[in-house]
DNA sequence: AAGTCACA
DNA sequence: CGGC
């Protein structure tokens, strides 16, 4: 891993880690991400309904995955939809990673892979597809830095922006669970680690009790 | 609304 | 905001 000290607590249940990772630990999980690539091509996820294409690109590893399309909307299921295989396994330093961490004692079921181009943003939402809120969502940035923005659980409520660098991980765990959270904007440039550019999330989600 | 956009 |  890496430095074990800042730990930042933004609200209870809403845990930020900055610097978590170190170079080393971070170069060695953008290979174990191609190598999951390679396997579960990107794909380009649609709005249930409209059909309207998000702007990240998207895949997943471990026994299930968060899709969406436009007939049947946001889901997990065990399945790439394009190439229809099973998703590759969650490599096992993510695994540790999580055994360390996430102070939940079942393993993550889902890593949802997002690639954001400079371009890309997430609107605000919730995570709320899984049925087990109890377990916490891991996520871990990789690459260029973006502006994450957090609120509460109501899309109302008031929202704190912050830059998120590769190798820190964001944990909503707790109260903070089904906080809503999205992507604004991506700084283009501000990491070597993607020699093309760019930012990968990397989310952790336990999906059934 | 895991969407976009305008405007302060 | 407004199409689903």
């Amino acid at each position: 891993m890496a430095s074990a000290g800042k730990e930042l607590s933004l609200s209870p249940g809403l845990l930020y880690r900055p610097g978590l990772l170190d170079r080393a630990a971070q170069e060695n999980l953008v290979e174990q991400i191609r190598a999951i690539v390679e396997r579960a091509p990107l794909y380009v996820p649609v709005m249930p309904g409209s059909g309207r294409p998000m702007s990240v690109r998207m895949t997943n590893c471990g026994p299930l995955g968060w899709v969406t399309d436009k007939e049947r909307g946001y889901r997990y299921q065990p399945t790439h939809p394009v190439t229809r295989e099973p998703w590759p396994p969650i490599p096992a330093v993510l695994l540790d990673l999580w055994r360390e961490i996430a102070g939940y004692g079942k393993d993550p079921e889902a890593c949802l892979v997002n690639f954001y181009a400079d371009e890309a943003k997430m609107g605000l939402h919730q995570d709320r597809d899984e049925t087990d809120f109890s377990a916490p969502v891991l996520s871990i940035s990789l690459g260029n830095t973006c502006l994450f923005r957090i609120g509460g659980l109501l899309r109302t409520d008031r929202t704190r922006s912050l830059k998120l660098e590769s190798g820190d991980v964001f944990i909503l765990g707790g109260e903070g669970r089904l906080c809503f959270h999205g992507v604004d904007r991506i700084y283009p440039g501000t990491s070597t680690l993607l020699k093309a550019g760019g930012r990968i999330n990397l989310t952790l989600r336990r999906v059934n009790p």
